[in-house]
RNA sequence: GGAAGCGUAUCGAAGAGGUCAUAACGAGCCGCACUCGAAAUGCGGUUGCCUUUCGGGGCACGUGGGUUCGAAUCCCACCGCUUCCGCCA
């Protein structure tokens, strides 16, 4: 949520920057509303000042034996009077709201300004994609074939975009969860949360999913509650409407959940495999931050998540989004781009963000600076580190043989028990 | 799911229709004094938000309604916590 005095005092700068989202949003009606809520505002303010001025007045006037009743009667008229502007108030309120909450983050100015994916600065590439000397294999080929990834039967238990793990495969996710987590929060500081993987209204609406991507998200039926569509949610909301002490501050916490998606508006798009389903596992990295320092902590946490494809020996690519391809909320991201062989390009495997006080303004998360004594906001940043369907595609595209076989990647050795290799 | 009790500042907690909400009292935190330094002790300070013609004004006692000239206080609904009962991995 945008600072409703920021867009008060510099309407055109706010304008000039959402436009380079290639949105074309108008704040006139939200100044509009603004303004009149604040005239509204005095003019009841004034009246309530009255009514305590004078309930102070009552009971010393009953004490000297005065006769209150026509002043009475002149009170109850005034509240009638309060009561109908009260409401009026919440009125606009409730619209200043409802438009505050529809307007995406302002992009960080920096930024390049473009359209689409197309316009995306590629910053810095790193290892060799492989070069196969025999007709390699797509992942869900590979899957199946060693019988360790079952798309059909997933499909018979549940729907389209599901997948089932199996066997040395069902393994190997938990080894790569299991490798994430620990490198995160043996190597990297962060501390480990396992959240709730259903949230409440609420939530959503504190990390900008909701009021606008509803159709996104899949919701429970007999509650108001949704399932998560990232650990970003309920590790986000951990601290909302609290105030934090500002020796807490950067704060570091990772956590390995299930995500659910709708994958609404997709249909039709990467269909085959474990590159877009409606449940996946991701590890997140959430950060907490000082204002003046999140942009060094947005560095950080892409090193963080490029750790962990360092790691694998996974060849990828960092680009910085452009001002048409950031997500809603966030002011600046950092995408993380893996080798799939079966694609021939780099696909999305991280998204690394920082909000700036656009989710701490929703979630009502501040911190109590030492110096200056008054609350501010802190600034949120979150990246995926990694998504685990993906992280598993790339190393068997990756790591595949010619016999159709997949060699475990050195580090994670260690999580497979013995497993080098996995064959049928 | 049923019953009872309880939601007040960073925490514990008092208040039970108006002169106790810049919120008693205790703790914490910050500053000062004492000290070589620290602890202990003493003194002082310490809620947030909205609005403003920068003098002020308003709001907030879990949330939302109601009664009243006036509600933390009385009534209703909802949310949460605690305890007991039921059910359950």
């Amino acid at each position: 949520m945008l600072d409703i005095k920021k867009i008060r005092n510099n309407p055109k700068e706010v304008e000039e920057l959402l436009k380079r989202r290639n949105s074309e949003l108008s704040l006139d009606k939200v100044l509009e509303l603004d303004q009149a809520r604040r005239e509204k505002l005095v003019e009841v303010e004034n009246m309530k000042a009255e009514q305590n001025r004078v309930s102070k007045q009552v009971p010393l006037l009953k004490k000297e034996g005065k006769d209150v009743t026509a002043i009475l009667q002149e009170m109850k008229e005034l509240a009638e009077k309060v009561k109908v502007l009260d409401v009026e108030v919440k009125e606009i309120d409730e619209k200043i709201q409802e438009e505050l909450l529809n307007i995406p983050n302002t992009p960080n100015p920096d930024i390049t300004v473009g359209a689409s994916d197309e316009d995306n600065k590629e910053i810095r590439r790193w290892g060799e994609p492989r070069k196969f000397d025999f007709e390699l294999k797509a992942h869900w080929d590979l899957g199946v074939d060693l019988d360790i990834l079952d798309f059909e039967r997933a499909t018979k238990i549940t729907g389209t975009r599901f997948s089932m793990f199996k066997g040395a495969g069902a393994r190997l996710e938990r080894a790569i969860i299991a490798y994430m987590l620990d490198k995160h929060t043996l190597e990297h500081g962060f501390t480990e949360i396992s959240p709730p993987f259903m949230v409440n209204r609420d939530s959503m609406v504190g990390t900008g999913q909701l009021p606008k991507f509803e159709e996104d998200m899949f919701k429970l039926n007999q509650r108001d509650y949704y399932l998560i569509p990232t650990a970003e949610v309920p590790v986000t909301n951990i601290y909302r409407d609290e105030v934090l002490d500002e020796k807490d501050l950067p704060m570091y916490m990772t956590a390995y959940t299930p995500c659910f998606r709708a994958e609404a508006g997709s249909a039709g798009r990467d269909t085959r495999g474990l590159i877009r389903n409606h449940q996946f596992d991701k590890v997140e990295m959430v950060m907490y931050a000082k204002p003046e320092d999140s942009y060094a902590q947005l560095e950080k946490l892409t090193n963080f998540a490029e750790e962990i494809l360092k790691g694998l020996g996974l060849p990828y690519r960092v680009v910085e989004l452009c001002t048409g391809d950031i997500g809603f909320s966030s002011a600046k991201t950092y995408d993380l781009e893996v080798w799939m062989p079966s694609y021939n390009r780099y696909v999305e495997i991280s998204s690394c963000s920082n909000f700036e006080d656009f989710q701490a303004r929703r979630s009502n998360i501040k911190f109590r600076p030492k110096e200056k004594g008054r609350l501010e906001y802190i600034h949120t940043l979150n990246g995926s580190g990694l998504a685990v369907g993906r992280t598993f595609a790339a190393i068997l595209e990756n790591y595949q043989n010619e016999d159709g076989s997949i060699t475990i990647p050195e580090m994670l050795k260690p999580y497979m028990r013995g497993i080098e290799k996995i064959t049928l």
